[in-house]
DNA sequence: GTTTGTATCAAACGATCGTTTGAATGTCAA
DNA sequence: TTGACATTCAAACGATCGTTTGATACAAAC
């Protein structure tokens, strides 16, 4: 790196910009000029460090939205190993936690969302990453740990349908937060992300069909 | 009107073939010339009948989005009032099959959820309309109709959170159409859609905490 | 038949887009 | 000190964007 750092290498900062922008506006709405200007740096930058703008979108997702959601899951991991035993409301918990709570700031946990639902809504070629190297093996990994400590049967499509019910309450209380906050009159603050954890553990454990509310 | 009619008037045209490309790319990925084009007709007719691309993304929503939500809420009306009696199972199966059955067309049930959800996630001046004159009247008319059926008390708040809860799988299942699709190896046939609306319903009646699987 | 108003059209406007160019500037090895 | 290489920069490229213009076609009113 002949360049010294000016507080951060070129490439990064473009990365960093690129990612709040392409969450806040997507895609097509953000220029490169925008970009640049915003991680200060000279227009023809994203081309030297990325070759063209999609391919600086793909490595948003390689480089800043991937190892985000490693670190969700590792929050999710971890949560169950400080456990003497499981049972689902641990687990539904856990993964609530991870979601609404997690160890992302608040910034970051908003910018993971919105760049998950724009991809979910209208692929690119970032929906195959994420499919295939989070999403998927995220689903797995909690479908699987929710039955070993399932005492009722259940087959596999209802066991993966419940996994989406429970998905779709944490990825929409955290997108839709425009939605919720007008109509609630409540703020995502430190108070109200709690109590969303608490409705989507309890609504999702009765959902399942837990009765007893063991915690 | 001057001129006779192809078919249908080109404002007509437009709107229909804005409301498509909108909801498949977004505002700023479609531009005033695909639009016209899919639409058969001049460039200059967009900014003749709608003054600017800006309000022509208004319009889809005043006269198509806003009138299919209307139909969606009537249909979730009529199951109500065909029924002798209510009970928390008819009135949460009535919202899941009006939105994920209902009385749409499967291109327009996926349009209406790709619209909503590009104005939740990122809000622009259609939101304002759509929250005001849709989603709040609907959201409190499935709050206030579940209340009067149910035997539970329950505070305001716990409410609007189960109804929440109950709304994101009703949107998720929709416009997270690929990501289920792949994950689970089903497509969105009736079959599947009839599926859903069992899952949904389920699912939240005992959430809700509605033991009784009455019919 | 002339006028009036509506609608459509091809063509062009200036602005902005993503991308390329070539020179300038820096670092490091020889 | 020199040469090779990596990075940054101002400037420009052609393409496409939303919008405007002025001419034209057409139906109804007078």
């Amino acid at each position: 790196m002949p360049r010294e750092n000016r507080e951060e290498h070129t490439k990064e900062r473009i990365l960093d910009s690129a990612e709040v922008l392409f969450a806040q506006k997507g895609y097509q709405a953000v220029s490169v000029r925008e970009i640049t200007s915003a991680a200060r740096c000279n227009l023809a930058a994203v081309n030297y460090h990325f070759g063209k703008k999609e391919n600086l979108y793909l490595e948003v997702f390689r480089s800043r939205w991937v190892p985000r959601a490693t670190r969700i899951r590792e929050s999710f991991r971890k949560a169950l190993a400080g456990q003497d035993s499981l049972s689902p409301p641990k687990v539904v918990r856990a993964l609530a936690q991870a979601f609404v709570e997690g160890p992302l700031s608040d910034e970051e946990r908003l910018r993971h969302s919105q760049l998950m639902t724009r991809e979910m809504t209208q692929p690119t070629g970032a929906f195959e990453l994420v499919a295939q190297e989070v999403i998927q093996p995220f689903f797995k990994e909690f479908a699987d740990t929710l039955r070993s400590v399932q005492t009722d049967e259940m087959g596999q499509e209802q066991m993966l349908l419940n996994t989406f019910s429970i998905f779709s309450m944490v990825l929409y209380f955290n997108f839709a937060r425009v939605a919720v906050s007008r109509i609630t009159g409540r703020e995502y603050n430190t108070d109200f992300r709690a109590r969303l954890v608490e409705q989507i553990t309890q609504f999702s454990l009765q959902g399942l069909g837990v009765s007893e509310m063991e915690v």
